[in-house]
DNA sequence: GTCTATATCATGATAGAC
DNA sequence: GTCTATCATGATATAGAC
């Protein structure tokens, strides 16, 4: 019968975990070096490979940890929608709603550590490394095509190629202002109202709309077929 | 009277130069060696060294070498339509073309290694360490204050803040768009038309100006004062 | 300016006592 | 499961001959 140790718990590969991912936001994976972790944590050096086998290992769980259930609540939030539709086609912003909604949620958590995992993520996406490429390629191969063939069935009139970059083009504009919070501040020197955390959602969202129901640029060499010439 | 050595024009200083940019994109600053760099330029390990200083030093030139060029160009095209404006405040696409035009026409150039800058940019924005970040934001302080200028003046109605947020998002998705093509294989497994190097600016110009000139967002719990109520 | 050789240090990983 | 002690490796950086 032993007391719970307050200063364990939660247990070391929690806390392993825990340590990994606010250093791997702050200094990346490769400058993060497994001391630091342990040292952060609070644990012994010897810990990690006990736990992980590897660093590579203890970076897939860090991320494994998250992004699991943050891809399952995406796909449930869009089935929510389905279910209401009733077959119809969802609006757009209902999708963008599913799948950037529920990650701005996660990102305004600073209690859990979601803020930090989403900053992490952000970042990870133009993360060179080979091996993190796969792992989040494999994460997700379950959720990108549901999300996909939604938008293709609301925005018909839109050809699917360009539909894919514009949901290209909104990761990227959620990602870095998530992951660059500090790179905000080359933009304004000032701080903006980033305490709120439920201001970020309330302003990218009109953001994302927009430039996804943006209208089409023509096409680039070939003239318009009707329609007198502009001159120059 | 020595002929100049095919193989080791450019000269040494440059050649290291050319490497390192390119594995930093492949790799990161830290996870990149100067053992790689040096064997990918074909030059002494002790060269990086001699002419740098240091691997810090030799950072921030590969970032001033094209970084300078880059925001002078910026300034240039602002200047040009300010110039055309006479007094009159610029159109929206008109700035988004003097700031992401250029970029984008820089990233399209595969020739001569502006693609791959392009792309190390892109990534340094959320790039975790300290002097990276303090030196993006000396290059920074000339130009962005006049495009914040000119953007303000431009949307008159929108409100300062929230065009910061907007520039700050319209960075974000183009840094993205360059830095993360192979994040673009999370969206879309087959390939898009990434070969023709204009279709990115072509694709993307459109997205910015929607997101930049998208309708606000109502504010959050404060009710309108005119106008009915909407049931829900 | 360029090379070889090397100093110094930090890293990831492991062996083995407890 | 947790610790100490240590190994092997690869990192940046430099000294000194040429």
């Amino acid at each position: 019968m032993r007391a719970i140790d307050i200063r364990q718990s939660p247990d070391t590969r929690e806390r392993i975990l825990d340590a990994a991912e606010s250093l791997f936001v702050e200094y990346g994976f490769e400058a993060t070096s497994m001391r630091q972790i342990t040292g952060r944590a609070g644990v012994n050096l010897a810990s990690i490979n006990y736990h992980f086998g590897a660093k590579e290992a203890l970076i897939q769980e860090v991320f494994r940890r998250r992004l699991t259930w943050l891809n399952r609540e995406r796909l449930n939030a869009l089935e929510r929608f389905e279910k209401e539709a009733k077959g119809a086609p969802l609006k757009p912003h209902q999708i963008v709603e599913a799948f950037f909604g529920v990650s701005l949620r996660m990102a305004a958590d600073t209690e859990q550590g979601g803020h930090t995992f989403m900053r992490l993520l952000g970042r990870t996406y133009t993360e060179p490394s080979a091996f993190v490429r796969q792992f989040l390629a494999d994460e997700y191969a379950a959720v990108v095509p549901r999300f996909k063939q939604a938008l293709f069935r609301s925005l018909p009139d839109v050809p699917p190629e360009e539909i894919l970059w514009r949901f290209h083009f909104m990761l990227g504009a959620m990602s870095y202002a998530i992951a660059g919070t500090d790179a905000l501040q080359l933009v304004a020197e000032y701080e903006l109202d980033e305490k709120d955390p439920g201001a970020l959602a309330r302003r990218l969202m009109p953001f994302l709309l927009g430039g996804l129901r943006a209208p089409l640029a023509e096409a680039p060499a070939k003239p318009r077929e009707k329609g007198p010439r502009r001159a120059v």
